[in-house]
DNA sequence: CGAATACTTCACCATATGGCAAACTATCAA
DNA sequence: TTGATAGTTTGCCATATGGTGAAGTATTCG
């Protein structure tokens, strides 16, 4: 093979391609600082499985992990997202249709 | 193992997760219906290795080719990101600062 | 027709990924 | 101090990915 996602761009769009992974970082948006057993709990998988997940979201720069005693509390780090959203940005003006919806968005977004 | 990419967004974040796959991507962007060989060519690969990348472009519907005698346009299709894109805007919250550059990125496109 | 061109398919390889059970390392509680 | 709790590490496995060379299929050119 050959490099195997070593850029952080790469490692961003991996660590999102996986949906037990986007569904760690959703669950992260409404409740920060969840430990690795409350991210576990409603999932199909055992806790060394999650683990795995977890060290590619950390890889990528998405979340981050802090132990107090013996839990963990893992938090949202989106900025790497923002370089993926900025490499998506460029591909609007084939879907002009989408860009007002994200117009839309942005501006919801500024409104009290 | 389980699943592996078989929903819409998965595969579309799994294309892009790849510098030779966003490499196409982009290229295609400057210069619409390129031939197979065309996009090889700048490649340090072998024509079958980028026909795998091809597949899973075609996979992730992110490229259309169409066969004309012996050669093969190959077009992008854009729309997949549009998903991969909303995915990614309800993290705008975490990094308003980028909310900023994104609002004058989408003002920017509406001027003439 | 025969040969070159433009892909495509096939078989193969090394490494990555996503999952598990089991064993290990704290730390907190009784 | 024993035991439960929270997380981690270590094999191990099956399948995926990204690459190759070699052979196969059309199509076009001379």
């Amino acid at each position: 093979m050959a490099n195997y996602q070593n850029n952080p761009i790469d490692r961003t769009f991996a660590a999102l391609a996986d949906p037990t992974r986007r569904y760690v970082l959703q669950r992260l948006m409404d409740e920060p600082d969840l430990s690795v057993s409350d991210l576990a709990r409603p999932l199909s998988l055992k806790l060394p499985g999650l683990m795995k997940h977890l060290d590619v979201l950390s890889d990528a720069g998405l979340i981050r992990r802090t132990k107090t005693g013996r839990t963990v509390q893992v938090r949202l780090a989106a900025e790497p997202m923002q370089q993926a959203m900025e490499w998506l940005n460029q591909y609007q003006r084939f879907w002009s249709a989408s860009l007002d919806q994200l117009t839309a968005f942005v501006e919801a977004q500024e409104e009290p």
